[in-house]
DNA sequence: ACTCATACTTACACAACTGTTAGTATCCTA
DNA sequence: TAGGATACTAACAGTTGTGTAAGTATGAGT
C-alpha cells in the first residue's frame, strides 16, 4: 500500500506464489480490507468516492483512496473525473470485478457452513 | 500471528466486518500468505510435518508451524501427534476445509480469465 | 473577503505479518 | 559417547498494512 521492497523475501514469496499458483493470485487481489466491501457496494452500479464513504462509515479517507488506486492497478475498478469544481469521481467494476459475484455467493456459502459447524 | 490486540481499531474493524459480511469472514480465513498451499498439498490427503515442508520448500519451519496454528485454531486441519520419539505429527483438512476444493476451482478460473485480460 | 463542498495528499505512528538464526527434547544407532 | 532424526520454540529484526490528524486546490455562493 505504501511503497514496497521489491527485493525482499516476504515480496519474493508472494509473487512467486502467486505466479505458480492462480488460487493465490486471485486470493492476493481480494485481501485488502476493504476491497471486499467496496466490491459489495459497486455490484449495484457505479458510485461516487462520497457516496462510497457514507456506505462504508467506518473507513478513512485515507483508506478508501489506497483501496481504490490498488483496485484500479489490479483492474477491478475504473474510474472516472469530471472536471467540475468540486471535483467530482466516479468508480466503477470492471467486468472482471463483476463475475466476482459468483465466486463470493459460493464464498459465503461456504462460509455459513463452516461457521455454522464451529 | 503474534500476539493481536484486540483493542486496537484495525482488529475492530476486521472483526466487524467479518460478522457483518460472510465472504470477508472467509477471506480472513483465507487470506495467510502459506495457507492456500498448504491446503492445496493436504486435498490430496495427510501429511507430516516435514513433508508439507519439503513440498513447500521456501517456508520456514516457523512459517509452517505458525500458520497450522493458525489453521488448527480456525477449524480447518486437525493435527494428530504419535508419542514416538523422533516424533510423529499428521495434518489432515478437516471436512469443512475439503469442501474448499469447489471454491478454489472457481477461484482459480476466474484467475485466469482476469489474468488473459490484462 | 469568507465559507463550503469534494476528493484527495502528506507525515507520522502503530499493528500485523513474515523472515533469520539459533536452540530444545527425546530416543535410536553407530 | 557422539551424532542423527523430527517437530518444534524463542528472540529479534524487518516489511507491509492500517489508523490519525492535518492540510491542499478550486470555484460557487453569501
Amino acid at each position: 500500500m505504501s511503497k514496497i521492497k521489491e527485493n525482499s523475501t516476504h515480496q519474493a514469496n508472494k509473487n512467486s506464489l502467486g505466479e505458480i499458483c492462480t488460487e493465490v493470485y486471485a486470493i492476493n487481489l481480494l485481501s485488502g480490507q476493504w476491497t471486499l466491501a467496496i466490491c459489495c457496494h459497486l455490484f449495484e452500479g457505479r458510485l461516487r468516492f462520497g457516496e462510497l464513504k457514507k456506505r462504508i462509515p467506518q473507513i478513512t479517507e485515507r483508506m478508501l483512496t489506497l483501496q481504490l488506486r490498488k483496485m484500479e492497478e489490479d483492474g477491478l475498478v475504473t474510474r472516472t473525473v469530471y472536471p467540475e469544481v468540486p471535483p467530482r469521481v466516479e468508480y466503477e467494476l470492471t467486468e472482471s470485478a463483476h463475475e466476482l459475484k459468483a465466486v463470493f455467493q459460493q464464498l459465503e456459502a461456504w462460509g455459513d457452513r463452516h461457521k455454522a459447524r464451529l
